[in-house]
DNA sequence: AGGCATAATTTGTCCTAGACAAAAATAATT
DNA sequence: AATTATTTTTGTCTAGGACAAATTATGCCT
């Protein structure tokens, strides 16, 4: 019983629009779904899966006339090199295997092992960062499921819940308001930030995700931040987050400084002067002392 | 200096698609953009405006095209109307003070007061519950913005957390899966049921926001779930919130119990048997006792 | 008056095919 | 080798048409 997806579950299943996927047929001749009676496309699992690689390799920075071309076989060839090249740490490894098979409830324990062995900042950069990181390829992959993922995701957001309580509450010598852009939903990313920040005695005042660039702003100014931190995970659409980006920049006071960091600064064409990227966690540490030698 | 919006940026703030908006403009002569050079649309602040009080009033059950002949001050009559009139607790009127005016940092300080004083059960029932509805009537009527309503979530999700952390981590005799739907963005309700059965007793798998059917349907399954929980915020629609409830039952083996709650499930038809609706936090307790007696 | 089948309307999603600017790659120049 | 100009690639936007699913109105029977 062969499944068939409309466009709309592709769009919202590999994150391509369906201007993009009707464009791709015109110009590649790839994906060519059948047609209904009424003529609408419908994708099989194989364009689904086809489209997925794609997408990933795209987020690496390949081009899409170049991949549409290729078969499954091909692309999976390709996904494999990118893959040996990288090395997975040993603690991440073995959370993914708990993640994969069980038992769901040993997940937190794991976690807050880690954390107690590493310290929070070496917890951070070496456990969760890469996790993340693996943990979303590991879904592109098919190996888990969005199940596993939240399960991840809330589990890490309570560890680090309760670290971020466990910390001297010192008043800070400077404030930052952290959030993501309107259309990310991430928020684990930002928890992370909001940790490496409090750990340099930086006062957080913490959004959740999706807050309106203006809304930023008035917070930014009202709450006498000098830090604007976003969140940007690699499930974004790299052009959107630059426009907004700059946007963001421009409505900001000049006084302001405007960091961004995550999975989805990464590929993001020169910036302006006055958009700091961050593509890793540790530059905070740096870029705060650098700020605060100033 | 006018600030324009772009299709694009109005199907992200509004959740309208621009197919719709397109049609509507077609159709209802409303939205009716100006043009730049290339002849693209550029929707004007008040056209924003407009169309969020028509997506709302759409949720409650209100057919677009009678909506969109209406202008602002109608709009906003029938909202008027529409918000029932009802005394809001000292405490919450309280904290809607520190939300509007600041200072910021003092929301937390307060809310952890309240939390202590008040024992968890208590406070989540009489502060948090009805809290929760004043400020997203609060952001509706203008009296705050989206920011405030962020900074409260986090914080009311800071100090839950920190709670369910506390309590003793008996083995449970149950077990309970909570998630959302797909679409629904707003998770707090689901960390505030989650401490509610945390309370009787019983152990929560948590996932965040936006569970697929499938996976949910995997994840009760997988992890042993005599109790799915789904919360819903008011901002959903009804529409789509009772189909898509009544399609995981009919996907959830009939072993399992499907709860629903929230303010999102108010005004929602019948539901067919095995679907049990909440209206309120404190009815979870007796569930349980009535479950637990069987 | 209430229940129910049928017709009319409303509504959202999908279609084709063309246009064009921004980004990236390539070529040409200093 | 570094800049600058040209070409190619790529995604988003436009228009108006079509159609099914959902909703409301209508007629008919009990």
């Amino acid at each position: 019983m062969p499944v068939q997806f409309s466009i709309s579950d592709l769009e919202r299943e590999t994150g391509i629009s369906r201007d993009t996927l009707r464009i791709w047929e015109r110009r590649y001749g790839f994906p060519a779904p059948q047609r209904n009676q009424r003529s609408e496309r419908n994708y099989s699992v194989e364009q689904l899966e086809r489209l997925r690689l794609i997408k990933q390799l795209m987020d690496s920075g390949m081009r899409p006339g170049k991949l549409a071309i290729l078969d499954l076989q091909q692309l999976s060839q390709i996904t494999q090199q990118q893959r040996e090249t990288q090395t997975v740490p040993r603690d991440v490894e073995e959370l993914l295997q708990i993640l994969a098979t069980g038992p769901r409830y040993g997940l937190l324990a794991r976690l807050e092992a880690l954390l107690q062995q590493q310290g929070l900042r070496d917890f951070l950069i070496g456990v969760l960062a890469p996790m993340n990181h693996a943990v979303g390829e590991a879904w592109f992959a098919g190996r888990i499921g969005v199940l596993d993922e939240h399960h991840y995701a809330e589990q890490a957001r309570m560890v680090l819940l309760t670290a971020l309580r466990r910390l001297p509450q010192t008043p800070g010598n400077s404030r930052a308001l952290l959030t993501t852009l309107p259309g990310e939903q991430h928020g684990l990313g930002l928890l992370m930030a909001t940790c490496m920040l409090a750990l340099e005695g930086v006062e957080v005042l913490l959004l959740g995700v999706q807050t309106p660039l203006e809304e930023i702003v008035r917070g930014a100014i009202e709450g006498e931040c000098s830090i604007v931190g976003i969140s940007c995970s690699e499930y974004m659409n790299r052009r959107t987050v630059a426009t907004q980006l700059v946007r963001l920049r421009n409505l900001l006071p000049d006084t302001t400084v405007l960091w961004a960091g995550g999975g989805g600064i990464k590929g993001i064409p020169a910036m302006p002067t006055g958009i700091q990227l961050f593509s890793s966690l540790d530059q905070i540490s740096t870029a705060l002392q650098k700020s605060a030698a100033r």
